[in-house]
This record gives structure tokens, sequence and C-alpha cells, in this order.
DNA sequence: ATTCTAACA
DNA sequence: TGTTAGTA
């Protein structure tokens, strides 16, 4: 399901966005493609859902790719994966919202050994209305 | 033949 | 978004 399957020729075709359009998702930090040693992207079944799911938030809200990019960014990654206080001092995702935290370098912290990919976090609009889901888990039960 | 990056009529 | 250039 998560393993590198299809090249972007491929991922377009599957997907319906164009390759040039991919690339786009992926240096907004929307979409993580595995790459070769060649520098080839590699994108799994799970990519396309997320690709699918891009393209749809995008069409029906009239978004565009920034847009989403701001929403990703404020995906609150520090309450998902519990990190500690010191983690956070070394946290550029935790100071700037400007990107998601999974395109920031994670050096001095815990996401240090912590593959994006497979990061709840980053897996959190892997599908559309998991964000939602996951906010709804980090919130005290709403009473009425 | 395909993909990569970068740049632009 | 498309496309083209010059590589690998």
């Amino acid at each position: 399901m998560d393993k590198p399957k299809y090249t972007i020729s491929v991922a377009a075709e599957l997907s319906g966005i164009s390759i040039h359009t991919l690339r786009m998702y992926e240096r907004e930090g929307l979409i993580i493609p595995f790459k070769k040693e060649s520098n080839q992207r590699r994108y799994s079944d799970r990519d396309i859902d997320r690709i699918r799911c891009i393209r749809e938030t995008i069409n029906e809200h009239k978004l565009g790719l920034e847009a989403i990019r701001r929403v990703l960014s404020l995906i609150p990654c520090w309450a998902i994966i519990k990190c500690t206080e010191k983690d956070r001092e070394n946290c550029q995702a935790f100071v700037s919202y400007s990107k998601p935290c999974w395109v920031f370098e994670h050096k001095n912290n815990t996401c240090r050994d912590r593959d994006c990919r497979e990061c709840e976090v980053y897996q959190s609009f892997m599908h559309c209305g998991s964000i939602k889901d996951k906010l709804k888990e980090l919130l005290p039960p709403n009473k009425g």
C-alpha cells in the first residue's frame, strides 16, 4: 500500500494531475514522494489517494496550493506526537507556521529519527476529513 | 523513451 | 498551468 510503485507519469495518469502540477504539490510540501538514488520520484497507492484528496479539496473549496499549505502548517504536530519541551525548543515547526512540519529539517529533536511519511501528522491529510478526526482526538469531548 | 530542474512567450 | 531547454 505504501510501497514505491509508480513513476511520475503513471501517478499523473492515475490521479488525473499533470506531471508539472504533481511536482508543484511537492514543492509546496503537500506530498512527499519516494526518491530513487537517481533522484527520480516514486509514488505509492497511498500517495495517489493523497493527491486525489488534495485535488478534490482545491476544486471544492476553490483554494490555491498556498492556502492548503497554510492549513497543513497549522496541524498541531506537537500535540499529536506529544514531543517534549526540549524538542519544541529545537523545532522550527513549533515556532513557525509557514510550512507543514514535515518540510523542515528535524535535526535536534525527536522527529530526527522519525519518517515523516509514516508519521500521523503527515498522514492526517491522507484522506479528506482525517484532519478533523485527528483534532477530535486531541480536543476534550464536546457536550452539547 | 523518461525524468529532472529551471525558466519563460 | 503549459512548455521548452539541456541533462542524466
